[in-house]
DNA sequence: GCATGATCATGC
DNA sequence: GCATGATCATGC
């Protein structure tokens, strides 16, 4: 970068963002002499276009951040319209793990933070009628992670790290991990990598942010609101001498509405401890207990609502009346267990309908199917005792291996290729054990979702194996 | 007892 | 009004 020809002092970030922030409700039509739009208009690689043509430097891959004299990355991101707003379109994704060399680091030293700890983000409103030029940029903001997610996000890394020590990058999926995915980055399974420690080739994969998480960011962009940065915390996270230091003064506390998080305050962790170690943690005085003796114990006002099992859950978690924030950011799903006295599972678990005149035009890897089944599931398993009383069992987080998933996508591929053909009697059923199965849910049985032909049939939704989920949690 | 079809209760 | 999570009902 050469100071002199840029149209912002890159030794300066508040003239970066300011320069960024002429982008907001413009596009690159806007902004740009009209002589590139038929150079560049439309031909991929838009945060590219953004970096060389607004931005002008040349977009690199190079280890420090894009404007290295300040220590700021700069994303763009895309985002979409839907009924109540806006949400991410896809998850963020960084740069590209290097398994033979990560390992090698720590957090505080690693590619990752060394190249993304001051975000300057600009997300654009994606829509499939318009060329990339005409995207409009709705919101820029500098993002540095609030302390309780920095924390979630070291874990995550260093389980990365782990799994790559242990020989077993190949292993990796993307819903191991809370906030920071490792995500497959190549087109298919030619984009193979060598790990240190296995023979075993392993697809490449970069770091990403979970879309859920960047709904997040969005919605504090969209009502402006700053997030704060606990820089003492940062330093006991990131086990640093050197304290980080402070971008930018103007930063206040998050307030969601709807959300509560688990997790007030970084100390709450005990040496060592990951989230999830935390959650299982706060289970564990409550396991054997009744379901009356849990009421009690924590002070719990009795519900007569279907799903109370539920709501006592997140009260264990100290969350009432809200969603536990960590869940929604990380896209983790709970989901209530009950085992009969004999330990047997008698139903099946139901998730969305299945939309008819959608699935005909989904891909695999963006259908409702695959981004439901590859969440992290964190279960909570209840057992009926002798007087038919739910007892709490055990907890756990799980992630569908990668060998089931595939078995999931013949079910998925399947049920689209039966609708698509107007074939509504023949879809995969519990016995042809798939791991999931299709069966009816509706108000009734005279409850009918239209059909691409035009045609209404019975609305039905998708389920996974109670036997299979009587697998899993044993 | 299991597989499958059907429906309820709630909250947004 | 409808989707979702949960559960019931029936027949083999």
């Amino acid at each position: 970068m050469n100071n002199s020809s840029l149209p912002y002092d890159d030794s300066n970030i508040k003239s970066i963002v300011d320069y960024a922030n002429l982008l907001l409700n413009k596009s690159l039509s806007d902004v740009l002499p009209k002589e590139l739009d038929s150079e560049f208009k439309g031909k991929g690689g838009f945060g590219q276009k953004v970096e060389k043509l607004y931005f002008k430097y040349e977009p690199n891959s190079k280890p420090e951040p894009d404007f290295y004299k300040v220590g700021v990355e700069l994303k763009t991101s895309p985002i979409k319209k839907i009924k109540k707003g806006y949400v991410s379109k896809e998850r963020l994704v960084f740069n590209i793990i290097d398994f033979e060399t990560e390992h090698k680091e720590k957090f505080s030293t690693s590619s990752f933070w060394k190249k993304n700890q001051l975000l300057l983000l600009l997300f654009y409103l994606h829509e499939n009628d318009k060329l990339d030029f005409d995207y409009i940029f709705k919101i820029v903001r500098l993002w540095q992670f609030p302390s309780t997610d920095l924390k979630i996000i070291k874990d995550d890394w260093e389980l990365i790290v782990s799994k790559i020590k242990q020989g077993k990058a190949h292993e990796i999926s993307e819903g191991d991990t809370v906030y920071l995915g490792a995500c497959t980055k190549g087109a298919n399974n030619l984009s193979l990598r060598s790990q240190p420690f296995s023979e075993i080739m392993a697809m490449q994969r970069a770091f990403s942010l979970k879309s859920k998480y960047l709904n997040f960011i969005i919605e504090k962009g969209l009502k402006n609101e700053v997030v704060a940065v606990d820089y003492k915390e940062y330093d006991i996270i990131l086990n640093n001498n050197n304290t980080v230091e402070e971008p930018l003064a103007a930063y206040k506390r998050l307030n969601l509405d709807d959300l509560e998080p688990i997790v007030k305050s970084v100390s709450e962790y005990e040496a060592g401890e990951t989230f999830e170690q935390l959650v299982i943690k706060k289970f564990n005085p409550f396991i054997g207990l009744t379901e009356s003796e849990i009421i009690k114990k924590i002070n719990f006002t009795e519900t007569k609502a279907k799903n109370k099992i539920n709501i006592l859950c997140k009260a264990i978690l100290g969350v009432t009346n809200k969603k536990i924030e960590e869940f929604e950011k990380a896209d983790i799903l709970m989901k209530t267990i009950k085992l009969e006295k004999s330990g047997s599972l008698k139903e099946s678990m139901s998730f969305g309908q299945i939309q008819y005149k959608e699935i005909v035009n989904e891909d695999w890897d963006q259908s409702y199917w695959f981004d439901t089944i590859s969440k992290r599931f964190f279960f909570v398993v209840f057992q009926k005792n002798d007087s038919k009383q739910l007892v709490l069992k055990k907890v756990l987080f799980w992630t569908m291996p990668n060998k089931d998933i595939e078995i999931a996508k013949e079910f998925w591929l399947d049920t689209k290729k039966k609708i698509k053909s107007n074939d509504f009697e023949h879809f995969i059923k519990i016995s042809d054990k798939k791991i999931c199965h299709v069966r009816p849910k509706g108000k009734n049985s005279r409850d009918m979702m239209e059909t691409i032909t035009g045609s209404e049939e019975k609305k039905k939704c998708y389920w996974i194996n109670s036997n299979y989920i009587k697998s899993v949690i044993n």
